[in-house]
DNA sequence: CTGAAAGCGCTTACAG
DNA sequence: CTGAAAGCGCTTACAG
C-alpha cells in the first residue's frame, strides 16, 4: 500500500499507474490475449495479421508498456530468477577470515552472474540466518516461489539440507565444499584428491615431515575434514607414520594464531614442508621464516591453498593454489540453467581443479599441474564419504 | 512447464501438487478468506472464531502448506524483496582490480542481508550488463517488479540512470562512489573532503610534495575526479602550486604501472608523501622504496584508500584509510527500507567516514581521526559536484 | 486469424 | 464472526 501511494506520488506520469496489458489492448482496438501473443512470440497453427501486429507494437510504445513480471511468472509457473543460498553472513570468526569469505562471494556471484545474464535469469541471494544454537535457517525458509532453481553453498557438514531441498522439488546445484551426494548435481574441487595428490608430491619431493594447517574458528567444514583425510592417506601410503602435531585441530581465536604456528616451527625434527590451509593466515609463517633465519626453498617449503594477489610480491613469494571460483560460478550458473531448461536430467558432478601458481616458496614444477587434474580417483573419494558420514 | 514436470517426477509427495489455500480451506472446512485472515493475522472488527483458527492451523500442518509468494505479492504489491543494482561484473581490468570490487561487493551484500534478513527481506541482484559501447544496461533493464526498494550502485559518471530509475518509481538509495543527487538519498563516503582533510593533514605535517596516485584501466569514476578535486583544493588553499607530474592520469594497462610508480619517485624534488589511491597497487610502491633504499616513514610517508588484512604485516607496515563496507551495505538497507515502509519521508544523506589505520608507513596521528569524522564541509562538496557536472 | 473464458494463488472490501 | 465475489496482471487452451 505504502509502496503504490508513493509510486502514485512521484511517478514520472504524475500519478498515473502504469499500464497494463488490457490498457495496451484497448488502445490497440484488440484483446488481451492477442497483446500476449505478440509479445511473447509464441508459435501459433495461425500467424498474427500484420497489421494488428503493428498497432500493438505502437500501442506498446506510446504506453511505455512493460508486462508485470511478477503476474507473468505466477501464470507461467517461471520466474527466470535464479536462487543463491549462501552463508556469507559468517557471524563468529575475526575480520581477516570474513574478508576471504567476502572475496570468493563475490568472485562466485560474477561468474553466476555472467552466464545467467546472457541466458536472461537474474539472481536471487537467501538470507542464510544462524538461529540459536549457531544453527542456520531451514529449507522452509528458503522459498522456491521467486526461483527457478537454486545454487546451494553450505560449508557445514551439520547443516544439510540437500535432501529436503530436493524433496522440495527445487533443481538445484550443490556448490563447494558441501556434502557429498552421490545422487546429485554438484560444482566443487575435490579437495580429498587434492590434499592426496599434493602431499604425494611433496613426498616425492622427499619431504617426510610435512606440516598441514587447517584450523578454524568453529568445527571445521567438510571441506577441511576431506583434506585432512587426502593428507593422511597420502602418508599412508608411503608408509609415513602420521604424527598428530603436524596438524593441528585447535580453535583459531582461543590460542593465537601465530602461537598454533610457532609451535610448527618448533617441532623437532622441523618439518621440511608445510601446507597453509588458509591465505590470510600466511604471513604467520612467513614472520616465523624470518625469526629463525630460514630460507625458502632451501629449509623449507611453503605452499597456500587459497591465493592472494599479493603473494607474489612477499619475501619469499609465495606458492600457492587458487580456485577459479569465477569459473566454479559460471559452471554451477551453467548447470542448473540447463536442469531448469531440461537439457539435463542425469546428475553431473563438475569437478573443478585448482590452479598451480608456482613461486619461490615451494617449487613442485609443471608436472604437478598435469597430476592435480588428471590423477583423479574417484573410489578415494567415495570411501572418504563414507568414513566421514 | 519443464520446472513443473521435474517437480511433479521427483517431489516427495511422490507426483501431488503443492498445497494450495484452497486446499487448506477445503479440509479445514472453511473459505480461502478465512483462511487467508488467520495466516495474515489481520486487524478485524470482529476476531477469528479460537475453534475454527485451531482446525485452519492444523489443515495447513497437515497439509504443509506455504503460501505462495508470487500470488502473495501480486495481490499485494510487496514483495518483501530489495533490488541490488551493482557493477560487479567489470569486464576490462585486471584481476587484482577485480578481487578489490569483489571485495567490496561481497562485504556490502554481507552488510545488506544483515540488515535485511532481520527485517523479514530478500535480495535480488540485477545483472549489469555492459553493452556494445561499454554501456551498462539501462534502467529499463532493471524491472522493479520483484523489488519494493533498490540499492544503486553505479560509479561511472556517464551511465547515471538515477533521474529515470526514481520516475519510475522505485524507492531508491544511491550507494557509493555515485554521481551527486541533491535530491535523492544516499549512503557513500564523502570522497572530495576526506582527500582535502588528508592532503590538509599531510601539508601541516610539512609535506610540500604529495604524490597522489589514482589511476584506472577506463575512464576514472566520478569518486575519483572528487578525489582529485579534494586534493586540489587542500593544495590552492595552503597555496602550494599544483604539479601535474605529481598526480599522473595515464590509464592502467598501457604504460606498466609499475613504471608509473617509478615515475614518482624519480621526481626532483623527490615527493615526500604519497597518498596510494588503490591497495591493489601498493606493493609497487613498497618495491620502489625497497629498491631505492628509502625509508618510511623517515624519507617518505605512505598512506593507502583502502586496506588489506596484510598491510599489517608488509615492511614497512602500511597505514591505510579502511571504508567499512559492511557497515555501508547496512545503512543502505536501513535506508531503502525505512523509505519502502514509509518510516522516512524527505531525502536523507548517510556519509560514512574511513577508518584510519594507522601503521609505520605514515603517521598522521590520532587527531586526523577527527579531522576526518568531524571537519566536514559541505559546502565545498556541493560545489565540486557542480564544478564537474 | 482473434476473442471470451478460465486459471495461476493469493487478498480484501463488501455483505450478511 | 465468516462467506461470495472481484481483483492483482498476466497466459493459454478452446471456440469460432
Amino acid at each position: 500500500m505504502q509502496m503504490v501511494l508513493w509510486i502514485m506520488t512521484t511517478g514520472s506520469d504524475g500519478g498515473h499507474r502504469r499500464a497494463t496489458i488490457r490498457d495496451v489492448a484497448r488502445r490497440a482496438g484488440v484483446t488481451p490475449s492477442t497483446v500476449s501473443r505478440i509479445l511473447n512470440n509464441r508459435e501459433l497453427a495461425f500467424p498474427i495479421a500484420e497489421h494488428t501486429r503493428k498497432r500493438v507494437i505502437e500501442a506498446v510504445k506510446e504506453l511505455g508498456y512493460r508486462p508485470n513480471r511478477l503476474a507473468r511468472s505466477l501464470a507461467m509457473s517461471k520466474t527466470h530468477v535464479i536462487g543463491m543460498y549462501f552463508p556469507i553472513t559468517e557471524p563468529s570468526g575475526q575480520l581477516e577470515h570474513r574478508e576471504v569469505t567476502w572475496l570468493s562471494f563475490g568472485a562466485m556471484v560474477s561468474g553466476v552472474q555472467h552466464i545467467t545474464q546472457m541466458r536472461g535469469y537474474e539472481v536471487h541471494i537467501f538470507n542464510r540466518v544462524e538461529h540459536d544454537y549457531g544453527h542456520p535457517n531451514a529449507p522452509k525458509d528458503i522459498c522456491p516461489d521467486f526461483i527457478d532453481g537454486l545454487i546451494y553453498v553450505e560449508p557445514n557438514q551439520h547443516y544439510d539440507f540437500y535432501t529436503e531441498l530436493v524433496a522440495a522439488g527445487v533443481p538445484l546445484v550443490t556448490m563447494g565444499p558441501s556434502p557429498v551426494h552421490p545422487a546429485g548435481f554438484s560444482v566443487s574441487p575435490d579437495d580429498c584428491q587434492d590434499f592426496y595428490v599434493l602431499t604425494k608430491a611433496l613426498i616425492a619431493k622427499g619431504h617426510h615431515r610435512i606440516a598441514c594447517f587447517i584450523c578454524h574458528p568453529n568445527d571445521p567444514p567438510l571441506e577441511t575434514l576431506l583434506r585432512r583425510q587426502g593428507y593422511r592417506t597420502a602418508l599412508d601410503e608411503a608408509e609415513i607414520p602420521y604424527d598428530p602435531a603436524l596438524m593441528p585441530t585447535e580453535r583459531l581465536g582461543q590460542t593465537p594464531t601465530k602461537a598454533l604456528v610457532e609451535r610448527l616451527f618448533d617441532l623437532w625434527p622441523r618439518p621440511t614442508a608445510m601446507i597453509i590451509g588458509r591465505p590470510e593466515v600466511a604471513h604467520y609463517f612467513i614472520e616465523c621464516l624470518h625469526e629463525r633465519g630460514l630460507v625458502c626453498p632451501r629449509d623449507l617449503e611453503l605452499i597456500v591453498i587459497g591465493d592472494d594477489p599479493i603473494f607474489p610480491y612477499l619475501s619469499p613469494s609465495l606458492t600457492a593454489l587458487r580456485y577459479p571460483y569465477v569459473r566454479a560460478g559460471e559452471e554451477a550458473a551453467r548447470l542448473v540453467l540447463d536442469i531448469v531448461e531440461g537439457k539435463v536430467k542425469d546428475p553431473v558432478k563438475v569437478v573443478i581443479p585448482w590452479q598451480y601458481n608456482e613461486r619461490e616458496s615451494c617449487q613442485l614444477g609443471e608436472s604437478f599441474i598435469k597430476y592435480l587434474v588428471q590423477d583423479s580417483t574417484p573410489e578415494l573419494r567415495k570411501e572418504v564419504a563414507i568414513k566421514i558420514s
